[in-house]
DNA sequence: CGCCGCATGTAAGCGGTTACATGATTTT
DNA sequence: AAAATCATGTAACCGCTTACATGCGGCG
């Protein structure tokens, strides 16, 4: 259910459907990702049990915008969600699934492209909350002692992505340098499997 | 459809359903998740589409088994998935999702509560996986330099959960000694939010 | 005798993805 | 005139989880 959480706690502040989809596009999209189908179909779900309520304002361009917002239930069930302890998933990684199996492909040039193109990506993740983190500080003069608790919240999340993707590039790194001293090796004394 | 394939991998050597699952809730546990029924039903569909076959063998205890292992055109599918370069998931973690709010909950206590949390969860994973890599290199004389090419690409795989245990834990340590040290900070000179 | 481990499966439901459908306004 | 952006939604499907159902053999 976290997707309906995720809503209820960005609906203290009156949002549309098409709002949230940006919001899910942007920074939260380091952590968590929705559809726009699903979020409509959820607000909806949301709604009809009363946890969130609904009002329509005009736009500036289309179709008139459905505003929505908490509820004091819906804010309850937010409060009890977080009050629960972390809820840690059990995360599954087809990419680390793949380089298991990769010894089946008998041949470690490809495993070195394979981790070659991981490195790139790690990169690339890497580089972007760098910015983010870069920008943050530079537009917000108590950064990083950040003087709102929700800023302080939101930047040990951001931490969270920066530790990972540092790790993730480091792992790379190592792993592709350790495919090629294997590759070297074993290409040169005609050792095999 | 990593599933199938992660399927299609283990079943280079012949094995049962209840095998499957025993490997999935062993060392494949740090990064894939499978659950009996789907196991079963996976296996079910594979083999209406010849990727692998069956045979039945009698069982020392309990009804018999059905052995499965890869055709041919199996095999061919495994080495297209491998070769199709890293498969790169979008993450969900629901508690990095929780902390971004937790300033809803307008205490910093339960922040430091739930980050505790959070760092003896993230030890406890990493001395599981630590334990892991001991016992290997115990077992094997030729640790880490693998002999075998399967060994080596499991241990990548298995320093890649170590690397993002250590890294997790290392987060979650600094986020708690942070918020420590702030929240001394606010209850001393009554700044809020 | 009951419980545990071995071993097979089915059914219902949920969360998430992909694709489709519609229409207004602004920009090129 | 066409494309992009704003804005709403529906329908079908897929992967995964939870729960249920069955039955053998060994152990306490």
């Amino acid at each position: 259910m976290s997707v309906e959480n995720i809503l209820l706690g960005l609906l203290g502040e009156a949002r549309s459907g098409y709002d949230l989809k940006k919001d899910f596009d942007g920074v939260f999209s380091h952590f968590w990702a929705a559809e726009q189908s699903q979020i409509y179909r959820t607000l909806k779900s949301l709604e009809e049990r009363g946890m969130v309520e609904s009002s329509e304002a005009p736009s500036d361009k289309g179709p008139p915008r459905k505003l929505y917002r908490r509820t004091e239930p819906g804010r309850r069930q937010l409060l009890a969600w977080l009050a629960g302890g972390p809820e840690i998933p059990t995360l599954r990684f087809p990419y680390l699934a793949q380089l298991f199996f990769m010894g089946e492909a008998g041949s470690l040039e490809q495993t070195e492209r394979w981790l070659a193109e991981m490195v790139e990506e790690c990169e690339a993740r890497l580089v972007a909350l760098s910015e983010i983190e870069a920008q943050w500080a530079e537009d917000d003069p108590t950064f990083p002692d950040l003087q709102g608790d929700e800023d302080f919240h939101a930047h040990l999340v951001l931490r969270h992505g920066l530790a990972r993707a540092r790790a993730a590039h480091e792992w790379a790194v190592e792993s592709l340098e350790r495919t090629r001293r294997r590759r070297q090796r074993t290409t040169a004394d005609g050792r095999s499997s």
